[in-house]
DNA sequence: CGGACACTTGAGGGGGGTCAACCTCAGTGG
DNA sequence: CCACTGAGGTTGACCCCCCTCAAGTGTCCG
């Protein structure tokens, strides 16, 4: 997996254990593993990586673009589990099935790596079960964090806190484009479309924001960070 | 951490690595690391074992009794994360600040760790790296469910799963009594317990479940099921 | 038997969903 | 160069599910 949409805080401190969080160079993520090679491979937008209930057969490193995961109820209701950007490994933890589904969002160039070399890496070499570990444990402390979300904070609120996230992972500009649609947005805070177009209106109205064109966005951090409770 | 509370679907699988999942003896946990042994220790009801914020010093295993673990927002809305029950660990994966609060629901044995030495058992012994990353993962896949059903399920709809999902958990006889308050299965569900309540007798009334007394009920589970989307 | 806490039930309100119309803009072809 | 098209986004009107507030009913334990 992969650290995901974390959001960095004051208060969030280094990983607990000896593993190094893997580099945004894909080559040195299983050092020391020559057998652990990855393939380079691209998705067009749109595009399905994996579905949920296939076999996992592989891992995959994001080195360029943005990539989806998300669950669908059997009537079409989907969430989104995270979104993931270059750097980010995805396809991890899910056992011999996939329990999500996993789509590029643009164009997206990935490293893959077969499941059974990584898990026999991890095996025989303890600092890639550590890093692994850590990677879990680091998505893990993301679902929780959007758990809260979804089960206590208002549309404003998740709407607020998922800017700046999003901001962070961008590297903290301030001024971005957003990789992913409405309806993107929405499936991963648990809103409609209308609720997160009328909260990005109401959150320009209040100077939270500033909006160019549909996708193009300017923050005021202060004042998100001011609506969202913690 | 622990199973928690994941529901086992019939689609679920095997770990997907050779790591075997703990059994419910503390002793076997760290099998073959004679530094780390846990002590025993007692709580009583609603007795916090660990705040937010304070240095992860802990890692604890669940004999008997059942925790809670919970975020809260500064004005005091709770997401409450899991329910560890025997056989459960909880407190990893959280760096070296608790980023929960973990409570006993009862008067509740556990077996205490240090942090340090599982860690260091960890890099030392491929086996417990990959036994801690097994278990990770497996707290991921709750809590991207959890995700999931708050985010896109109706209030009935999260109730059935819970309790269809507590069954599971608590030998699958289908009648048991709840170990956790209405309060605590609100800030669990992402809702309030006067909506459990009118849900648990909508559902009694619907022939779903039957009702003994507040907490011990007797589930229609294919009933349940029904009404769960998946 | 009485007090406290957990739970239930009702009445009313609001946040966000639903449905529908409209706008914007990039792409495509005439 | 412009008309057409369709997907993505915005906005309004209405409604419903769940929340809020409030009053009751167990039920456990002194």
């Amino acid at each position: 997996m992969s650290t995901e949409f974390t959001a960095r805080t004051a208060t969030q401190v280094p990983s607990a254990h000896s593993a190094q969080v893997p580099d945004i160079e894909g080559s040195a993520l299983f050092a020391g593993c020559p057998d652990v090679i990855g393939t380079p491979f691209s998705y067009d937008r749109e595009e399905e990586i994996y579905g949920e209930g296939e076999e996992a057969e592989f891992v995959y490193k994001v080195l360029d673009g943005a990539v989806r995961t998300h669950k669908v109820l059997s009537d079409g209701r989907r969430q989104i589990t995270g979104f993931h950007l270059p750097g980010d490994l995805f396809g991890l933890g899910q056992g011999e099935i996939n329990r999500h589904t996993a789509e590029a969002l643009t164009k997206t160039k990935v490293l893959i790596f077969k499941r059974r070399q990584v898990e026999r890496a991890a095996t025989s070499r303890v600092e890639v079960a550590c890093q692994l570990w850590s990677m879990a444990t680091s998505d893990l402390r993301h679902a929780q964090d959007l758990t809260l979300s979804l089960g206590r904070r208002s549309a404003q609120e998740r709407v607020a806190a998922f800017l700046l996230e999003v901001d962070d992972r961008l590297g903290s500009a301030g001024t971005f484009a957003l990789p992913m649609t409405r309806r993107d947005i929405a499936d991963y805070l648990g809103l409609t479309i209308e609720t997160i177009s009328r909260t990005l209106s109401q959150l320009e109205e209040d100077g939270a924001l500033r909006r160019d064109g549909g996708r193009q966005v300017s923050l005021h951090r202060t004042r998100l960070r001011r609506l969202v409770e913690d």
